[in-house]
DNA sequence: CGGCCTAATCACCATCGGGTGACTTTGCCG
DNA sequence: CGGCAAAGTCACCCGATGGTGATTAGGCCG
């Protein structure tokens, strides 16, 4: 019945509607990726059974068959996007030296925010986990949260905090106003009076993050 | 057929289904009440026709009417709450001394999480603005960036911050944290690793994003 | 009393949502 | 060939939604 988001993976997606395949697992894959894309496009409101169908091209009854129904398909979309943090936020230092525990967390906050501000689907979804809370969402949210803290912990190296300082706290702080900056962006352009467009303007709202981590952590 | 909002604030709600009143203007208070209720309680995704005239407790042939529809019902949801920041951010300083810009918008911080935590339609609403884009929510976040403005403007009295600090960008920084926390701990309880859930957790939250304030302006 | 304005309701429509049972097609295998 | 399991489709059900036109009920005034 459920199948791993793994092998779902596998096929890469067939977009447009072709007859029938008869191929489940491929068929699996078209479901999967159209309720992506729909979560991506519209957010969790444009996600329902009948649109999923619609968009995979294929009779809604599938979805009940092969993942279970909606949640079963949340599910499987859920545990693909586990390692997302992972994935996406590259453990390289970008050429550049890392003297200071506040630059980690600078560096962080930037590439947290390029990673976010790239991927539509993970957008919604933090969306999604500040309007209603499910199991499903409050996995996501811990998976990101032990990934953040897996990156610092592989990059820190040798680099050490300031005695005194609440480090799961400041880090959550950053990591908190650069979702919301990111989030904010998206629907309304800007925050606060900081517009928030063009590359240049994501230039000064990273560097003022960037600011207050090195001063936070100094 | 459009009533403000002002006018409509002045009747404080009739909670219970009574028999009908025969009181226009009571009426539209009952429905601009049940709108407000609904919102603060479930979100925009409970915010609909059917639901508003049920919990008015009147038909909702009523909200077209007096209203113009639910678009109508937002705006004067939404005009009532031009001057959120103003009302529930208090302008005093809790017998505190602000030596420095830093310590301005710590206690900015300070105040505006505690309005935000104190008002779920507000939160609810900030959710909204994270979800779609659509004219009313512009107007609301422009009047609260506004609002927020003026409130820096005045408390700031003859405090400046230092020269080659982009305000605009940290300030916003500043709200962002606050209100990703508020909204994050409201779902999920936690951001990031951070627990969000006792007054305590809320101190530390606090004391944090007062660090970063405080030495991003030093 | 009778008329009249208006508050309020009723009945109805089309549409869409999630969900299910019965059906048809296809390919494989003996 | 015949049968059978799997892949896929169809036809429904039910409840809720947004939206509208016709209708009723109530108070006020001449």
């Amino acid at each position: 019945m459920n199948a791993t988001a793994a092998e779902i993976l596998e096929t890469p997606a067939a977009p447009e509607k072709e007859l029938p395949v008869r191929d489940r697992a491929q068929t699996q894959g078209r479901i999967f990726q159209a309720g992506r894309a729909l979560l991506a496009e519209g957010g969790f409101q444009a996600f329902g059974v009948n649109a999923v169908a619609r968009k995979a091209g294929c009779d809604k009854q599938l979805i009940y068959r092969y993942f279970g129904g909606l949640d079963g398909l949340v599910d499987a979309i859920g545990e693909d996007l586990a390692g997302w943090v992972t994935q996406h936020v590259p453990e390289d230092q970008g050429g550049r030296f890392l003297l200071t525990y506040g630059d980690l967390m600078e560096r962080l906050a930037e590439l947290y925010a390029d990673a976010l501000r790239a991927d539509p689907l993970m957008r919604r979804i933090l969306v999604w986990e500040l309007s209603e809370s499910s199991p499903h969402i409050a996995r996501m949210a811990d998976a990101r949260a032990k990934g953040i803290a897996q990156w610092i912990e592989r990059m820190r190296g040798s680099l050490t905090p300031p005695k005194g300082a609440d480090t799961v706290a400041l880090n959550a702080v950053v990591i908190a106003a650069v979702q919301q900056l990111v989030l904010a962006a998206e629907t309304s352009g800007s925050f606060a009076g900081l517009p928030l467009k063009s590359q240049k303007d994501w230039g000064r709202a990273v560097s003022a993050v960037a600011r207050m981590a090195r001063a936070a952590y100094a």
